[in-house]
DNA sequence: GCGACAG
DNA sequence: ATCTTGTCGC
């Protein structure tokens, strides 16, 4: 989207002798969680007119040492390799879009509209989907699987552009946009589509495979490599062990113990379905730690790249 | 210094 | 997610 162009819009409005910190510009922008995404954002190559040096941590360090240089030369007072006094020279007066904050409200009203009800009658096909980048480059890859042969049905792969960076909860308006066209290209829509990415264990109980089961409309699980909120309830020990995942008094997931690895899976609900179906396809599924249709998505996609690029 | 927040 | 070489184990 246009997450760049209101990253550079917060930093043209820090004035000459003043500082603003990474944290302060995502909490501008609407939503402090961004301010890992724009610390590397400003990293990477800006206009050069953009002041980027004036953006420093919360502790006053600058990203390069003659960023601090440039600050000095500006009037701001640096000692010991960091701006004295940071409160006192810190821009505050952002005019902003709240681009996150218009977001998340986005998806707080989405969040009421996900169903946990099953809704298919048997599941024949299973689709995975999945996304490997090279820089703003996106290489999507689509499976659909026959359940019971476990036999490949249709495979599809596009690539295309991303505009949005990744930041944490906010995965869909990276990811979904590819997701969404390959999926729509499909000939047989599958009856359950898993997603790498969460389901309804999300702050607000909308990650990408929720998102993504709402706008296109078909039954979602989201599958994970790594725990984006919640604590077990109990340590899965044994091959198909699972535990509930429990976050502000409510199971949002379940951990599996899908392969030898101590690693787990976390397994979500996205849209139409349970939490029991969630899970139990899930662990159909697990031939190997990562369930197949995503497992096979992911390679596919990773493939697709390293043929594009190299 | 530690903990940490999907992909 | 990506950046990266060889290496250990099934
Ligand atoms: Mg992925």
């Amino acid at each position: 989207m246009r997450f760049r162009k209101e990253l550079s819009a917060m930093v043209e409005q820090i004035p000459e002798g003043m500082v603003s910190t990474y944290g302060d510009i995502a909490r501008a922008i609407g939503d402090v969680v961004a301010s890992r995404t724009i610390y590397s954002l400003l990293q990477e190559e800006w206009d050069g007119g953009l002041p980027i040096h004036r953006v420093v941590t919360s502790r006053g360090e600058a990203a390069l040492s003659r960023y601090l240089q440039m600050l000095k030369e500006e009037g701001v007072p640096v000692e010991n390799r960091k701006v004295r006094n940071l409160k006192d020279h810190l821009f505050k007066d952002f005019k902003s879009e709240r681009i996150l904050a218009k977001l998340r409200e986005k998806q707080e009203e989405l969040a009421s509209k996900v169903s946990l009800e099953d809704g298919f009658k048997r599941v024949r096909t299973v689709g995975g989907i999945d996304v490997a980048y090279k820089g703003d480059s996106a290489f999507a890859a689509c499976v659909i699987l026959d359940v019971e042969k476990m036999k490949l049905v249709e495979e599809r792969r596009l690539s295309g552009k991303v505009t949005f960076p990744y930041v944490s909860t906010y995965l869909s308006y990276r990811e979904l946009p590819m997701i969404k066209k390959i999926f729509k290209r499909l000939k047989t829509k599958p009856d359950v589509l898993m997603i790498d990415g969460n389901g309804i264990l999300h702050p607000r109980r909308i990650g990408i495979a929720s998102h993504a089961g709402l706008e296109l409309n078909v039954p979602t699980i989201g599958v994970t490599k790594r725990l984006l909120l919640g604590k077990l309830g109990k340590t899965p020990k044994k091959i198909g062990d699972f535990s509930s995942i429990i976050h502000e008094g409510c199971v949002l997931g379940m951990a599996l113990k899908s392969s030898k690895s101590d690693r787990y899976v976390f397994v979500s609900p996205g849209h139409m379905i349970s939490m029991k179906s969630a899970l139990d396809l899930s662990r159909k599924l697990c031939f190997h730690r990562i369930p197949e249709p995503t497992r096979r998505a992911h390679r596919m996609a990773t493939e697709l790249r390293n043929k594009r690029t190299g």
